[in-house]
This record gives structure tokens, sequence and C-alpha cells, in this order.
DNA sequence: GTTAAATCTAAGCAACTGCTTAGTTATAGT
DNA sequence: ACTATAACTAAGCAGTTGCTTAGATTTAAC
């Protein structure tokens, strides 16, 4: 009875989520996105309900990317040395030729006011807290390892991974794979 | 033969300063700019040229306010003591009552498109290397220090900061010290 | 007191923001 | 072929952005 869509939802979503990724959320406009994705904005809005509904939607495909590294973490038996695998893994998850964008989710932290949208910052938390678990879990595989010491050390690891997110729009890859050298010293 | 100004630059840019440290670049408009300041757009404009001459300023007063730290560590002859020192004196510098701004500068680097700003980024960029700068000059104070390690080992101090800067604003005060007492372990 | 210049206020500019609405076009069941 | 319905296009909404301009006000030298 009625008109086909033209595009599919799942391939705009994904030129929205790289366009937030390189762009943050703020200074992605809708007008950009309706290029980016490559259809009018009345269909963005059938589609997402608005650009928050797109970038949730975004976020939830960043997620389901990044389960490739997640999941190499998650299956990992091997401790710290696990962790380590997974900063190296996300710096090459991050890459775009040659430049790192960091991650979607820091970045987009970094970006939106504590109060000025409760619904993605609360969806930013619970991403960012679901891989300080799996720290945590990794960590307590290492038998020799001081259990009063690794709810710190999970926040260590999380400071540094933040900071790479940063990092990695200034430093080299070089250097980018030095930090992360030193930073598993410690432990 | 002409009025007198009826504000003090000095003390109009000291409240945009707060402003921008609080609020971020682009999401300070002038309209803000102008209740917080107290002043008229126009005077706005006719003492700093523009926005984006309100923000180098206050990043000049931003400089000279935490001269009062950076002294402290370019003063201190006990390596990386002095860079641990600064890390605490930072994080007290970057408090207002409970709450942790983070760094100005690091904020706006995360904010701020590389292309979209030449000018504030080059600004900016300057300012985190003469932090860099002290770190590698203190580190060298210690004899026994592998010289070859040096530039890495301030890569991996920045990183931290600037870590710090985004998880002074997810963890609290107790977290943060135990962060920054993981990041000297090495060292 | 007059005059000239700097400073003030407030209105207004074009360009942009997220979002909506009116009207046209394509599609599938009858 | 006709019709109901969803998907399309493009114009337009009110609100905000950084910045400017027109005109009134204050000041100090003469």
């Amino acid at each position: 009875m009625a008109r086909k869509k033209q595009y599919n939802e799942a391939e705009v979503i994904e030129k929205a989520m790289r366009l937030f990724w390189r762009n943050g959320y703020e200074s992605t406009s809708v007008r950009m996105l309706e290029k980016e994705m490559g259809i009018n904005q009345f269909s963005i809005y059938a589609s997402f309900k608005n650009k928050e509904g797109v970038f949730l939607e975004s976020i939830k495909l960043y997620n389901a990317q990044i389960k490739s590294i997640t999941n190499t973490l998650e299956n990992s038996n091997n401790g710290v040395e696990g962790i380590k695998n997974y900063f190296y893994d996300f710096l090459d998850f991050s890459r775009e030729g040659a430049i790192f964008k960091g991650c979607l989710v820091t970045n987009t932290v970094n970006e939106i006011k504590e109060n000025s949208n409760p619904i993605i910052m609360a969806a930013l938390k619970r991403f960012s807290l679901s891989i300080r678990e799996l720290f945590v879990r990794n960590l307590k595989q290492d038998d020799e390892r001081d259990v009063k010491e690794i709810e710190a050390q999970a926040d260590y690891l999380m400071n540094a991974l933040l900071g790479l997110s940063i990092s990695s729009k200034v430093f080299n890859e070089a250097k980018l794979k030095d930090i992360i050298r030193m930073t598993f010293l410690p432990l």
C-alpha cells in the first residue's frame, strides 16, 4: 500500500556514527548528518526521532563494532596481559589511516556538559563502567596480585585510557605505544 | 576629551576565564560572556576584538595564575618528586569547592577541532609543550635515571595528566590521589 | 558653556541551530 | 486503473550564534 524506504537504516547510521566520531556530538549539525547520511532531514526524524536518537543508535553501533576487541578481552584468561593487548587493539581500532580519532564515547563525555543531556550522559557512563569492569575482572585473574589494590589499579588504567584518547590527537604512533608500554610497568 | 571606561579589563577577563573554564569555549556564547563580565557586547568587542580575543586573554590569565604552581616545579631540584607534587598541586588548583574543573587548556584542546581554530589551537599547544619541558628538565635532575627513557617518561606523564583532566570529572578525590600515586610507581 | 571624542545602550544583521509542516511522488492491495 | 498510505522534497519555523551599527551619554580640554 505504501512506498518503500530508499535507504537502509543500518547503513546510514554507520555513516552518522563515523561523522560523530570525527566531529563530536554538539558540532555535528543535522544539516551535516543530512549530507553524510545522504537522506533528507524528514527521513532522519522519521527513522530516529531526533538528533539524540541518531546519536544513541550510533553508540549502539560503536558498541557492536568495538565488541570484537572487548570480546577478546572478555575471553582472555591472561590477566593484565589481556588488558595491555586491549590498549594496543583499541589504538588500532580508533585509527583512520594516519589519524587517531580517539574513543567516540570518551570524546563525547568530554564534550557534553554534565546536566545538559542526561540521556546521552547515562549511555556514555554505562559504556565506560563496562570497560572498567572488564579491567577488574582481568586483574583478578592474576593470583599473585594484591586484591586490595585492584580497584585502584582499574582506576589507574581508566585514567591512562582516557588520557590516550586525548594523547592520540597530539602524539605520534611510536610515542603512543611507548606510553602504553610504560603504563603497564607498575602492574 | 572623552568618557572613562566603566569597567576594569583585568577584572572582566577574570570572570570570562572562570566561565570558559567551567563551560568550555564553544558552548560559552557572547551573550553569556556579556552577563558574566557585566558589560555590553559592544564593550567586549571594543576591548578584546572578538570572542577569540577574550579567550586568548583568558588563557594568558590562566597561565599567570597557574604560574604559582609551575614556578614551584621550575624552582624545585628534587627530580620526579617535584613533578609528583605538581600533580597534587594541580588537582588543588583545578578545584572549585567539591568540583574539579580540570585544566582549562586540556578541556579546550579536547573541544576545539584541529583545523577549525588554528590560532587558539596554537596557543593551547604552546602551553602544553611548556609543561612537558618542565617534566623533562626535572626528570634529568635524577642522576640514576636512564637518559634514553626520559622523553618517553615525559610523554607518559603528560598522558596521565591529560587523563586526570577527564578523570577529575568522573572520579572522587580519593580515587584521583590513588591514580597519582600509581602513576609515579614506575618512575 | 561649548565642543569633540570615547563609551555606553539597544536594536538589528545574516547565518546557523534542531525540528516541523505542506505538498508531491511512489508503491502495493483491490 | 483506482485508491490508500507511507516516503519523499523543500520551504519555513522560532531560537541562537558571533558580530555590527545607529544613536544617546558621559567626559575633559578649551
